[in-house]
DNA sequence: CGTTTACGTCAGCCATATTGACTTATTTTC
DNA sequence: GAAAATAAGTCAATATGGCTGACGTAAACG
């Protein structure tokens, strides 16, 4: 699944590679860095969806699970506004992690309209397996690359989200650390 | 379309945020990286997507323009290594494609079951359209960062592969490169 | 009390992927 | 030269994960 087996390809010379080294490119043409960020995404999301095949789970779950893990009692709503999917896409998904005991959904205290959504202890574990997944991919990565390059690839990553959205997606992160 | 747009989240702060300190992380935990790792991509695919949808294409024509433009000449048969996908499914995206003038198709010179694919000059010019867009954010992403961020970001990427297929990965984009 | 909000759900559609079986042309092999 | 293997294309059925529109229900707001 994480496969990306790229064997044996004897493809004919002849090609569109330009070269493009007119600003400070350190030699490196942006192309290279557009396939090599395929490639690495593909791998990134592969480690997760061996272990959902597994459980009869897709993407659409990690990425809720891992949500709602992360900000424990979030509403039906916040987690629509994260994913940027629908109310009716969310819905079979959200179910089926119910049904099999891996998110619970609790009344709000104050607005008894809302359902808080939790990770019930099946659900955290399957969070933390896939977390720890990545963290892996990371660790060996970043190690490879020496010191400092966890920090760099800190500032690297939060770069390439969109400007105006960055300020949130920061937001984020710091709002689901800082508890437990 | 690259909208990640995650506002007003005021959720309830109480959470699995474990701090991670433990093996030389710079302070920065993986559950970082990961989420960072997430948006970006995201974002990164975005750019493509509002081109593409104009076109009435999907992120499975962008990679066959993509990697027939890298790769002219290739076969059917490559390609669907590359991308790790079926015949059946590849079958409609380069009808599509070829129908629409942007793909075309060669008989093999000394195989003539061979049909080798190359890009029509409106294929070319969609092809240069994506990697400018996607290049344009890695060099806004790169500026941020600082002189050597270009060879950092490289290595780090690289570094993200599944070690077995990272040669052959690289091995791909090396022939790719270097021609025209 | 009426409107809005939060959530859920029914029904139908689309894009992209899958598998299996089969055809056609062509090359390779014996 | 006939048989087998290969490259590509195609048909049919299925799954997943999105989408839109319409509607229902409970609760909160004003």
């Amino acid at each position: 699944m994480a496969d990306v087996n790229v064997s044996s390809l004897a493809i004919s010379p002849k090609g569109a590679g330009k070269t493009d080294d007119s600003q400070g490119n350190e030699g490196i043409p942006a192309v290279e860095l557009i396939e090599l960020l395929f490639f690495a995404y593909r791998d990134f999301v592969g480690d997760a969806d061996e272990l959902l095949v597994r459980l009869g789970f897709g993407r659409a779950h990690h990425r809720v699970v891992h949500f709602v893990n992360r900000h424990p009692g979030m509403r039906v709503a916040d987690l629509l506004e994260v994913l940027k999917i629908t109310k009716q896409s969310l819905g079979r998904v959200l179910r089926e992690l119910v049904d099999n005991g891996y998110i619970e959904q609790k009344a709000g205290a104050t607005d008894r309209r809302e359902r808080l959504l939790y990770v019930a202890p099946k659900g955290e574990e399957l969070a933390r397996q896939l977390v720890a997944l990545q963290t892996r991919r990371f660790a060996r990565a970043l190690n490879e690359c020496g010191p400092g390059a966890r920090a760099a690839a800190r500032k690297f990553l939060a770069s390439m989200i969109d400007p105006e959205q960055r300020a949130e997606v920061e937001r984020l992160i710091a709002n689901a650390n800082g508890k437990k």
